[in-house]
Order: C-alpha cells, then structure tokens, then sequence
DNA sequence: TTATTATATTAGAATATTCTAATATAATTA
DNA sequence: TAATTATATTAGAATATTCTAATATAATAA
C-alpha cells in the first residue's frame, strides 16, 4: 500500500513529521471530513444557510424554497440531524428545524468566512 | 417540483425573502459547496492540511505518508488542482503540490477555524 | 372514528465517487 | 539510445449518494 520514494531530495525527518501529524490528527480529520461532506451538498448547504438567515422554518417551506420534493428534503434534514448539525421541534403537525448552536459553536462563523453574501 | 404549505401558520413574507435568498446567491452556493465537497473527502482533505503545515510535498511523499497508492493520490490531486485548491511546480522528476494561496485567500484561515490540532 | 395535513421512511433506479490494475508519459541517467 | 524513476491517465469494479414513487406515521379536525 505505501509508497516510498527512493530519490535523495526526500527529507526523511520531514515525512516522519507529516506522519505524525496525521497519525496524531487522524481521528479529528475523519470527523470534520464527514461534517464538510453534510455541507458539500448544494440542497444541504442551502438548508442550512437558509436556517441561520431565517432562524427555523418547517420541512414544506423548505421545500418550496427550494423546489425539491418533500421526500427528498426530508432525507437530507434527517442526515443534517444525524450528523449533528440540525435540531428539530414539533409544533403541532408542523415539525421546524433549526441549527444547533450548541453542538455547532463555530459553525456559523465558518459560513460566514466562507460566504460574503449580498443579504 | 415545489411543495406548497397550506397551513396558516406559514409565514408567506418570509418564505419570499427566502427564494430571494437563495435565487440571489444561488450561483455562490453552488460554487462553494463544490470546494466544501473537495475537502470533503478525508484523503483530500489530509492533502491540503499536510500542504498547510508543510508547505510543499511531491506526490511520492504525499503517498507514503497517507499510505495511498501512487494512482489514487495522483487522482486527488489532479482533483484539487483542476478545483483550484493546488497548484504544483516541476524540479526534475519530481512534481511538487502546493496551496495556490493566490486564488484562496481565506483557505487557511477556514482551515484554521475548522481545526484545533495538536501540533 | 375517519379524513386531512405534515413529515418520515423505504426500495430501488440513476448517477457519482473512489479505488485498483494496467499502461502511458516525461525527465534523468547510464 | 535504453533503463530508471516519478507522475499521470485510463478502464472498470466496488461503493456511495441522491432522487423518485409509494407507503407509513403522527397530530389534528370533522
């Protein structure tokens, strides 16, 4: 599986570093990989921005702003919620979702680094 | 394709100023959450943060400290290269990867704000 | 209870991603 | 020139993701 490079311009203690790291780091990396993967979809995204711009709102306006079909949007809210990045709450038939700040304290700082919206 | 709520309770102003939300930044979104999808895969993403720390790398380095085979990460970084992230330089037979800093100002910064290492 | 509305779940089709194995290219050295 | 080394490309298998269509659940109202 490893590879090795035999040329003499490879700094040895250079690559012992870098494994390091990774090997020290390899667990959090792992982790922050899988967030950014809930955030590298363009409806998931949306949703998301969506719910720090507009604080929370129900499955069926998000659908509607977004023109995706409820099954769909459902799925993506569930793994949103699965990977810790949403909450929900029922209010009647009506259930909202919303960021959880707690879980997330540096989420919307990270959006707002990333995006420099006209708002 | 679009759902309608019809219940009162939905607020239809603010569903409005929504689809506007999302109609003005549609295009920004769809572009970030592209580069939020190349780092989105844990391999890539090991590959910008170890560029981060170590400046440069050769892909043969690249890895053997990943312990990916020589296609694979040449894949990766073709990827992160044709997105922009990297760009890469030639001395003899060995190509190194960077971070083309140029065209992503805020990369490390966001990297930084993602990750609290142990370095 | 039954009907309605909002949301959730499921199966499976369509598509996308990632890896492996083989081969190609390109620079260097003998 | 041929051999070597580093990297790139390609095809296709294995896997993962996303959507659609159908159905299920759960709260409410009639």
């Amino acid at each position: 599986m490893s590879e090795e490079c035999y040329r003499e311009s490879s700094n040895i203690s250079e690559v012992e570093k870098a494994k390091s790291f990774i090997s020290d780091n390899h667990l959090e990396i792992e982790k922050e990989s899988e967030k950014l993967a809930l955030l590298s979809n363009s409806v998931r995204l949306k949703i998301v921005l969506l719910l720090k711009n507009f604080n929370k709102l129900c499955v069926c306006d998000i659908g509607e702003i977004l023109e995706v079909n409820q099954s769909a949007i459902s799925q993506h809210l569930r793994k949103l919620k699965d990977g810790g990045i949403l909450n929900k709450s029922r209010e009647g038939l009506t259930i909202y979702y919303f960021i959880d700040e707690v879980n997330n304290p540096d989420l919307i700082g990270l959006l707002e680094k990333i995006f420099l919206f006209k708002e």
